[in-house]
DNA sequence: GTGAAAGCGCTAACAG
DNA sequence: CTGTTAGCGCTTTCAC
């Protein structure tokens, strides 16, 4: 509530009986200044809390020290941590995080990717699960995607390890006598749903299971399409032991459906999820789901973003997360029959 | 990715064949130049996709062209339909829109103010389920409040109409044969908590039943929350026949919780969730809730904020949105024994 | 180690 | 209706 509107770096100077370039030293470079003066001026900065005006220093700096993170809706919980992550990564280096939703639209994320550009930001993190489209950024901003691959044209990149958690994930349940297996997962618009389906397959065939097409359906991500497409599994000839959410928010209708359908989880029909989402554990009943440490991924990815303003040319990483069942009360062994005589 | 990293308005006139303050009058005030100077000037504009340059224009106007969204976090869902409404607008006039989320940490919000002063962003819009805490901003920034009353202090508020909807959805139990009434919601820390406590006692009264303060608990605001608190309700001595959530999210937990206690939803344990946030609709079972028009709402805090920014001295104003009931399939009627005769 | 001066790209008086 | 001019507040050579 102080009333410091218009305090500028002249005034500061003034005060402390410097130039104002001095002043600016401090700030930027205070190993280039006298420690008394240094000292002294400093004083007068934080007494009247000055803050250097952005538009001056961006004019220029060419560096807004802001970072964007496109994430796809604000109805997926997934993000939820990892923002955390990055914005906790991004404050202690002095960046201000903004957070754009494409709202699973391709004309406004061409839209976003435009201000983006005219904004001036420093970089920006692609959390988006659509195909990519950044045509419209300026190339010059760093760049960094999360469960993309973006490592052939040498952007940093966070993915997950979806083919050792498919491959875990399907040895569990065959561990647990299922065979029928289920399967509700963004469709062809979604690199990531892609992806899922190839690790599943992968997987199913590794551990001799038959692959039934019938029973991977394709929901945008949405509870609701988790939901229908749940729905459209249970209608079928043949009915899986479990069903496999890509994501937790997903598996919130496969829930519904199943228990809509009149059909108890986990005794008659078992549900895993993935990203362990804010909220799983404590749906009815409890997701069983893959986690992964979404909070340190978005320590490193801000981590990233930052090392790639300063230094664009630095050799881009890839780092893959591991993820892991968390147990819970979705998922019940099948007695077998056979040996059950 | 043009490679029009550096291309300036003077670059424009040249090619134009006009002053610089020419282009930037086609750009900011139109009509004030000839049409064909104009149309000529326009083209280009178009065709070198000239943007003008952020921070030397902000360095001139004092404004940047963006408001902040503040949330509490990115976990509660019921802010998805809002700041899509939110952001629609705000691009129709030009305005980026950035979110920001205090995580329900008080140092972490102030660390946001003030940021938001720094940033020289025009606008804030509190969507912050916290007391209020926003002493770090400059006093110039426009504001608007949701869900919280800022009249006092000559802020644009929207609130719901939480009053009417207790009353309506009190109404609506007790005429399906409800009479002990259990309460989740977001405790004492919590203003809009605080606000659908009052209005559910003042509704119970109405309707002349009788509070039981062990059915009333606190739980901040996340599925897990609701579900700690929907143990303590159903652990004590006298079950109740329906568990109001004060939000869906908490409605998961509430779910859930009833389940894992061996209860039927709505058989045994009606419920009700607050907000219709996506997903509800999904739940197992689907949820009945009380909804409003919360992407209008978002266009309407939208005009608010721009409003302001453009009339800092025009009178506040305050809008109420009333809820409405969504019958779906977690309150069922209670048979009256007494009558059952 | 510090001051002077130029200029980042734009907008807004002020003339004409 | 359009050009000229003077900054907005800061950083950064370049001198000293």
């Amino acid at each position: 509530m102080t009333k410091k509107d218009t305090i500028t770096i002249l005034e500061i100077a003034k005060m402390s009986g410097v130039n104002p370039s001095t002043v600016s030293r401090v700030i930027n470079h205070p190993e280039m200044v006298n420690v008394k003066t240094r000292e002294r001026v400093q004083r007068f900065i934080n007494e009247c809390n000055y803050q250097p005006n952005p538009f001056a220093r961006g004019l220029q700096t060419k560096k807004s020290k802001i970072v964007a993170l496109v994430v796809p809706n604000f109805t997926t919980l997934s993000f939820a941590k990892l923002a955390r992550g990055i914005q906790e990564r991004l404050m202690e280096s002095d960046y201000s995080m903004v957070i754009f939703s494409s709202h699973e639209d391709e004309v406004l994320e061409k839209k976003i990717c435009k201000k983006i550009s005219e904004l001036h930001i420093d970089g920006v993190i692609f959390a988006s699960s659509m195909m990519p489209n950044y045509d419209e950024l300026a190339y010059s901003v760093a760049k960094v995607f999360i469960d993309r691959d973006g490592s052939k044209d040498g952007i940093d990149t966070f993915i997950l390890d979806v083919e050792t958690a498919f491959d875990k994930l399907i040895k569990y349940l065959v561990g647990k006598g299922h065979t029928k297996i289920g399967f509700v997962v963004g469709g062809e618009e979604s690199y990531s749903g892609l992806k899922k389906i190839a690790a599943f397959k992968k997987a199913m065939n590794k551990y001799e299971l038959t692959i039934d097409d019938n029973k991977i359906v394709g929901a945008f991500w949405s509870s609701k399409e988790g939901w229908n497409a749940t729905i459209k599994i249970l209608e079928d000839s043949e009915l899986p032991t479990v069903i496999i959410a890509g994501s937790d928010t997903l598996g919130v209708g496969v829930l519904g459906a199943i228990n809509f359908k009149g059909f108890k989880v986990p005794e008659e029909i078992s549900v895993v999820g993935f990203n362990n989402e804010p909220g799983s554990e404590s749906m009815n009943p409890p997701l069983t789901t893959m986690e992964y440490d979404d909070y340190g991924m978005g320590k490193e990815v801000a981590e990233a973003i930052i090392r790639r303003i300063n230094k664009p040319e630095t050799e881009s990483i890839t780092k893959i997360y591991t993820m892991n069942i968390i147990e819970r009360s979705t998922v019940k062994g099948i007695i077998d029959k056979e040996n059950d005589i």
